[in-house]
DNA sequence: CATAACATTGACGTAAACGGTAACCTTGTG
DNA sequence: CACAAGGTTACCGTTTACGTCAATGTTATG
């Protein structure tokens, strides 16, 4: 059943190591709808994505990873559209940030750039930390209910009055 | 500026504890609009107010209170109101529980009631923790790049080439 | 007790985040 | 190479979570 896989990610002349998928492929692995995928892109969540020759989306695995990052953003954390928008675009200075700063041979400079990427981190820290904040002290409620009813439980089975 | 603020509670016979506030009071205090509160009240978020003579509602402390939690389960976790409806809901029910509880005089049946209530508090700890797993890893990528930039500057200042 | 300030219930409007369908084009497979 | 399977844009529909009048009734205050 699982013999003769000879070749099958080399439909072209794809002989190094960057992989791409269909948007059905990209679909099933990331649990999105094909529409969903489609809105990213056009709100501009997603960079456009590589084309073929007639007009197909491809996807890179860096497409995937975002759109898992999205994901996780979306669901785990509940952040809009619009925030994780915000989110990715500080993500993407970020790069930016990295790039230029590669070609900086200022060491001041670097440095000013250092401290303005970590401005924004900072920013979206202070976002999660609020968030756990609140998770945290709905934890710790629930927790202590259930451990007030395992006392409960216990004066019960040695008083059964 | 603080003087004679003799009677302000006291627009019926309400000698006893219990306050009770306009809608517009309450927007102010929860910090969401009038609109909302009505919304909540037509969706069961929130359970039908107590109404004076000429049908205005009036908010108990308990109704903020629960607004509140509304509210942070919104902002801060980012619950939809349809989950959120779903967290009151087990809420509520463990408050009938505890009821019946008071009445059960079988250990045993109290018991299986005390099961009853955790089942319900665990699921909600489920979904707690998932976020938390979602946000501390964020946090920890966040911080491990924000220190990744203090080492750098540390380089770029001993070796300023 | 007049009247301004506040409340009530509709009813319609809207932004976000997709779902679904139509009309048409592309690609892998026997 | 026929053709089923899958992709594209375009466009309208839907749900959620309210905003915004409008018409009307209620309450507080001088």
């Amino acid at each position: 059943m699982a013999m003769m896989a000879t070749n099958e990610y080399l439909s072209s002349e794809n002989t190094d190591e960057t992989r791409s998928y269909s948007i059905e492929q990209v679909a099933a692995q990331t649990g999105l709808t094909k529409r969903t995928l489609r809105y990213y892109e056009e709100v501009g969540l997603l960079p456009p994505t590589d084309r073929t020759g007639g007009n197909y989306r491809r996807y890179s695995d860096d497409d995937i990873h975002r759109l898992e990052h999205i994901k996780r953003l979306r669901d785990l954390l509940g952040f809009s559209l619009a925030d994780i928008h915000d989110i990715l675009e500080t993500e993407d200075e970020r790069d930016v940030l990295k790039k230029a700063y590669k070609h900086e041979t200022e060491a001041a400079a670097k440095i000013a750039q250092l401290d303005q990427a970590d401005e924004l981190i900072r920013r979206q820290l202070h976002l999660i930390e609020q968030k756990m904040v609140g998770l945290e002290q709905m934890r710790t409620t629930l927790k202590a209910t259930i451990e007030h009813h395992e006392q409960i439980r216990g004066d019960l089975l040695n008083n059964p009055s």
